[in-house]
DNA sequence: GTCTATAGACTGATAGAC
DNA sequence: GTCTATCAGTCTATAGAC
């Protein structure tokens, strides 16, 4: 690490990211394990290997790196490849996309853990959980109106389109809330069989 | 309260029980709203008026508290009127049971925040939570042989039954942690779609 | 059955040396 | 940028009086 700092004037600053880096990726892990009020700050700042006291020069305060975390989350988010997709695409490809989560259940468990907890309104990360939801389920709408706009399904009104997109968003945070109790559960069929039943009825009838 | 001890012999244990119900009751409110790792005793005590001292005395432990408001969850669960029901009414009664449930905010934040907790294998109440789910979708699975044994529906394999009581759920889940998160969220209405056309995919088709 | 007092451990955060 | 040392507050749990 010492020797990344000697490749050019910006090495220090690398090394000072290389670190923020690797906080955040122990905080996931910690608050996914014991949640936000139950992650101790000195937990995670042993796990990579430095004191309490240099995690916090970091990030300000316990909440500071959860608002860090928050973003990683985002960013991590947009890297899952739905971002290409659009209409009917974006639903056909959420099996892959659930199936890839099990190969990081220190995300799946911050995701559902974070979630649960910040439905209190006195959470730190309250807001955030409901603009994310917010926002998300405004995607999956738009996504479904294209498909209705290309004629690849059935126009649908304002309210049967909100139930629908909740509908797919409960199945996804249910469905990986059991995998984490359960990892035998074939959460990709799951999902796979509710996404292809959803635009069998999307496609030809009502309700 | 002194007036009940004077009722008969039995009244100095009626104080007893109806303060640790008090307690259970406050208990689900507070690991509701912070969860058990973030919820303090000393909160749950103060909000019953009595020292966290003495809420130690009846329940000899933070977890024993915890093990009670799981069984106060497990009784309250058994009150909900769907033990009477079988087959196809069980999964027609969903919609009600989820609307009910919007009166019992502090229940359903209990629900959802401590079973997000408990899926990291670490937290007390995670083997609990795990034979609930077990049991839960045994008891699912059950109905849903029972309506194809008496031609409600089409017979089904062991795996796809499994996906189905999965889904539905995973759907209960989901659609409380929204409503948490969202109140003017319509759970009902969306509860409702998915059976409706659940059941119907069972009539006649298969997926 | 409930209280006060307190032990003992852990929490987030700060100060100052290097 | 990271450390040690430390503060003030909170946590669960226990001891003993009433």
């Amino acid at each position: 690490m010492a020797a990344e700092t000697a490749t050019g004037r910006r090495g220090p600053y690398r090394t000072g990211i290389r670190r923020k880096e690797q906080i955040v990726s122990a905080a996931i892990d910690v608050f996914g394990e014991f949640g936000y009020a139950g992650g101790a700050i000195r937990n995670i700042a042993e796990r990579v290997g430095v004191s309490h006291a240099a995690l916090l020069q970091h990030f300000g305060s316990k909440e500071g790196l959860l608002m860090a975390v928050l973003q990683e989350w985002d960013r991590r988010t947009v890297e899952n490849g739905l971002a290409e997709l659009s209409g009917l695409d974006y639903f056909l490809a959420l099996p892959d996309v659930m199936a890839a989560h099990t190969t990081q259940r220190g995300l799946l468990e911050l995701f559902t853990t974070i979630a649960a907890e910040a439905s209190s309104p006195t959470h730190p990360a309250h807001e955030y959980v409901r603009q994310r939801y917010s926002t998300n389920l405004a995607t999956l709408a738009q996504h479904l109106q294209q498909a209705a706009a290309e004629g690849q399904i059935r126009a649908m009104g304002m309210s049967e389109i909100e139930t629908e997109v909740r509908l797919v968003t409960a199945v996804l945070d249910g469905m990986g809330l059991q995998w984490l109790l359960d990892p035998r559960t074939d959460i990709r069929a799951a999902v796979e069989a509710y996404v292809t039943r959803s635009i069998a009825a999307w496609r030809f009838h009502s309700v």
